[in-house]
DNA sequence: AAGCTGATTGCACGTATGTGCATGATGTGT
DNA sequence: ACACATCATGCACATACGTGCAATCAGCTT
């Protein structure tokens, strides 16, 4: 027997008797045989490992009135993460993120195919996402992360590994530059062969999970901070009334992104290649993200919404 | 907002960050503006609600040996609950029960009928019953508990009730006795209306959840020591070489049935109605079990078993 | 309005649990 | 075979947690 697998033997074992049997982690450790805290790492063990799987049931009649009213005015699901009042920036993100995972974990069944953009938010599920079993699953990034200071390669293997793990899939990079200087490179890039395989995998995704970009804030998304763009590129953005982008496609308040230029330039999958996956999770937190969101709603990108309550209550109140 | 759900509502919400968000109870206190302690009660009441649910996952390949020697000598899924070498009788049946409280739980879905018969080991499945929301499920008694001594009423509605309120179902009580001084007074009664429904419910059982009985060991299956057998009859069972009983019907060790008088006086149902039920759960703990479980598994009115660690050892090892 | 009853709350206590650290076991590459 | 690196284990401590108890609140009866 491999070490591993006694490992998730053991872990089972207490799993069991203290999930199932309610007995305590000493109780455990005398039956098995050893310290008290080992049975606490086996049974983090557990649940790090899926073992032990943990649901909150929302039943239909407790949703939050935010919940409802998203869903009546967008026809999507939302799931609105409590904050607390005071709350820092940093802490509604990791909240968001926390709730997200496991609502892409609820997603992900076998032989899936998961696309993922990138950013603070998309990093943040990642670390927290729960693992599961699931079969052949498939994670591939949907757009490049590369830009004149840094490859992207390690910043985006580290994210798309922390979806990898937690399904057993396989990765698929998408190593391009985020934004091309030259349409007429990327259209060129667009046909080769090692290229265009991973772009058929992007538009035959069963989920696609993605975090909104906002022009304003602070901190500001990555997009608009991290050596993507230069001054010019930002004028064009502001000239062309851009308020936001979904894995580096910009969009204007009313969903539109017809004449923004910089799109032809970019590596993301274009919004009409975004509505025909069936699942489209965005995560967003952050009051903010307000205009960036109305827009992403405009556009019809979202079919299931998780946001914080501040920026979810700054959506629906102040119309739409 | 009724007392109800507003209390369901903060169990959901304590929950959420709980278990999601990983929060301490008292940190999700202040942000509740109410005291650590109600927290956890708040929390004590999402579990036992049904809000939380925590789902321990068996791979296959985690599965322990004795549990694929029973898959592949019976055709059966098996449970095998682990137990402490020196655990007292009561312990192992109250662990056996907690186990298969969460394989009824599983087991039960929208619109089910749940056969129920009675026992020592039906009503510490009772007790550990976790909620589950389930729409339209009835719960039927399948044999009467009705003795010399008592109408077996209050007894069989204690033990219903924990069905009827983990699945929030209809409840069906089967008053009569549990095995009739004169068959005819049976047939008679199994005509009248009011019975005869009882009795098609029974039959249109999606799941059967029992015990067994068994002619030896101490303490004695209730059925033996609770007022249901005179002299007379245990000597009748003697000599007819019964080893056990499924819901008041006695068989023999090769699991056969025939020419047992006492089974024409019982109210339970036949093994051959018993083997029309596509789900039968079978919970069964400690050594003086061993022949009145063969006798079952001969008998085939086993498709899911629920066993402890020691009888399982005995049924696989010294041959079927 | 007063009185009763049952449910809900916070406090305080003891127990249960997570985790940094030192130690020993296991395995790996040279 | 040896040294090195990695991992698992137990100990001890700080913290988190469950629960009996008394006070308080809400609802109902008289």
């Amino acid at each position: 027997m491999t070490a591993h697998s006694s490992r998730s033997r053991d872990a089972l074992r207490a799993a069991q008797l203290y999930y199932l049997q309610h007995l305590t982690m000493e109780a455990i450790a005398r039956e098995m045989r050893v310290s008290r805290s080992s049975v606490s790492r086996l049974l983090t063990y557990a649940r790090d490992s899926g073992l032990v799987e943990i649901q909150v049931h929302s039943p239909q009649e407790a949703r939050s009135q935010l919940e409802l009213r998203i869903a009546e005015r967008y026809g999507i699901t939302a799931h609105v993460v409590p904050s607390a009042v005071r709350a820092s920036e940093a802490d509604r993100l990791e909240r968001t993120a926390r709730t997200a995972a496991h609502r892409v974990a609820a997603a992900v069944g076998d032989r899936a195919t998961v696309g993922v953009a990138w950013g603070a938010t998309m990093s943040a599920i990642a670390r927290h996402l729960p693992s599961k079993t699931a079969h052949e699953v498939r994670v591939v990034q949907m757009n490049g992360a590369a830009n004149v200071r840094t490859t992207g390669v390690s910043y985006s293997a580290e994210l798309l590994g922390g979806f990898g793990n937690a399904f057993a899939a396989s990765v698929y990079q998408f190593s391009v530059p985020a934004i091309f200087d030259d349409p007429n490179t990327r259209r060129a890039l667009w046909r080769e062969r090692s290229v265009s395989r991973v772009l058929e995998l992007q538009a035959s995704s069963d989920v696609y999970v993605f975090g909104l970009g906002s022009r304003i804030g602070d901190p500001r998304s990555r997009i608009y901070s991290g050596g993507y763009l230069d001054r010019d590129d930002l004028q064009e953005l502001v000239r062309a009334g851009v308020v936001g982008d979904c894995g580096t496609v910009f969009y204007r308040s009313d969903g539109s992104t017809d004449g923004v230029a910089m799109n032809e330039r970019s590596s993301g999958p274009s919004l009409d290649t975004v509505r025909r996956i069936p699942h489209r999770l965005c995560v967003v937190s952050g009051a903010a993200k307000r205009d960036s969101l109305r827009g992403a709603l405009a556009a019809r990108i979202i079919t299931e919404l998780v946001v914080d309550e501040e920026l979810a209550r700054l959506v629906v109140e102040a119309g739409g």
